[in-house]
DNA sequence: TCTTGACCTAAAGTCGACTTGAAGTAATAG
DNA sequence: CTATTACTTCAAGTCGACTTTAGGTCAAGA
């Protein structure tokens, strides 16, 4: 498949595709010409980039889960990345919550709701734990 | 309170809380001398937006909803973030769920497991659904 | 009185993640 | 044969979110 293909499939620019390969994201299996040519499953591969990028990873944290697709020994990456991912979800969800409350909250401004506050403060707490944790 | 207190109670550098300010996301209640002064809710507000941030929100995004203070009627933005943020979560945790399986899962390459392949599947799905639906 | 430390502004620099532009190649359609 | 179209490289440009730097103000302590 040739790089406009890939972008089409991908729902990504071929620019986009260029960028990745030269940080060592995704490869291509050769060359026809000057042309890339790209394997059958770089579809899944870009669309599990798509999905970290959505979800707020960098292209480095994504790499390095790429990686562990040839070794063996990388469970502990995907675990402790696994864990990262469980504490973010904990940020979006005291936000979310935090919002859908807000927006029913009578209090003139929410900083001085009582809940809201117990949301925030809980968030931040759980943040300053996981950073210890992980020294983030 | 001046802008060294409140970078120590948000963990936050000043020169970050002066681009916050330039950025319309917080404000001094007024200087002395050339000083800002600060009003005690600021550390709250800060926390909100670190809690956004490491969540992965933009400024833009963290403006938006904190404008809603002053406005009473901004129940859709903060219910319609609410949902962003929904949609947010559904991916750190298909994401999450395949990181966690590849880890136990013997297949050599985690893009020929099909369990793997149906979550990113789900995943994207989802993504297409909400980006339809809220035209980002 | 002088100096230190915490603040100030405005402008420039940095970093990640791309995008755009200029200049070239290669197959294909008219 | 030439023009179009899709690709190529490499360099430069952009954008968001900050950080750093240079030069200045001001209150407090030795």
């Amino acid at each position: 498949m040739d790089i406009g293909e890939a972008s089409k499939r991908s729902n990504l620019p071929p620019s986009t595709l260029r960028y990745y390969e030269e940080k060592g994201l995704i490869k291509s299996i050769g060359r026809s010409g000057l042309k890339r040519v790209f394997a059958d499953d770089i579809s899944e591969r870009l669309a599990f980039i798509s999905l970290g990028r959505s979800a707020g990873l960098s292209l480095d944290e994504l790499k390095n889960m790429l990686l562990s697709d040839n070794i063996q020994v990388d469970r502990e990456v995907l675990l402790s990345k696994a864990d990262e991912l469980d504490s973010r979800i904990s940020h979006l969800e005291s936000m979310r919550d935090g919002l859908r409350h807000a927006a029913n909250c009578p209090a003139p401004n929410h900083f001085e709701c009582p809940k809201f506050l117990r949301l925030l403060k809980i968030a931040n707490q759980r943040w300053s734990k996981s950073r210890r944790d992980h020294k983030l």
